[in-house]
DNA sequence: CTAGAACTTAGAGCACGCTCTAAGTCCATC
DNA sequence: GATGGACTTAGAGCGTGCTCTAAGTTCTAG
């Protein structure tokens, strides 16, 4: 029995790993490019992630997906561990980031549209040659 | 006063450049890479792009800025050249891209909300910041 | 107490999409 | 007809973001 050990609790590499969708070999090259840090180790060295780590690789990953490089991802994380009097240089990185993520929605639109009139004029083609060569029956 | 030179028209790789955006040195890539191919030379060898390559490479273009990769368009640019029998397999890969291009737009609508509202909580926090600030005067 | 699976690190390797270099040719202008 | 800028090629190099390897340590189950 024991009043407490020290053993931080958590997920290790693995869990984590199936519980944002990454690989190992990403969550800890994550952490030696800084954008994750001080995450918590057993008395033998091995890493056990939090809630809040979930949550901010959940984060990280969002910022991926949205196109964001490495860099600037690891600025905004270099931000965070200096707490309170970063808030307003993390606003504003979160949104120039929300204002180009706009833009690329944007961009995108346009070009779903451009897409789907030019399969609506293939779709017309396809058909016009299934009827002519049909029409030879 | 000539009937008719042999050299063909268009545009240099230069001046190809700078209509379409990319630099002589993609534009020549694309070509190796198989997603351009038989730009008509001069008789000293040199490329003359034609209103319709203008209009390819933009399509290209189009198809690299919502994600597809350099394979999968050489697939769609080698079934351009054997013309009228592959308009099937071509309107399905516009299709099937359609497809991946709406899902794509959804899942970044998706995470602008997400860092919409994230914007919000920390808009808070920084007003919220500077009114403990103030509130010491 | 031991076998083997999972973990650790530093650093090498890889896929992608360009981007540039080198060495030589072409073309417009004086 | 010479000079300089744009062109040609094949191939090397680069930035990004992983992905894997090697060699060693730790953890878990029997």
């Amino acid at each position: 029995m024991v009043d407490h050990d020290d053993e931080p609790e958590g997920l290790s590499v693995a869990q984590m790993a199936e519980t944002t969708g990454v690989t190992g070999y990403t969550l800890r090259y994550y952490e030696r490019a800084g954008l994750i840090s001080t995450i918590p180790r057993t008395s033998g060295n091995q890493r056990r992630y939090r809630a809040t780590d979930v949550e901010w690789v959940r984060f990280l990953l969002r910022l991926r997906e949205t196109g964001m490089p490495i860099a600037q991802m690891r600025n905004y994380a270099v931000l965070r561990t200096k707490d309170d009097d970063s808030l307003r240089p993390r606003l504003d990185m979160l949104t120039d980031h929300h204002e180009a993520l706009r833009r690329q929605i944007k961009t995108l639109q346009a070009h779903e549209r451009a897409l789907r009139s030019k399969i609506a004029t293939y779709r017309q083609m396809v058909a016009d040659t299934e009827n002519e060569e049909t029409a030879d029956d």
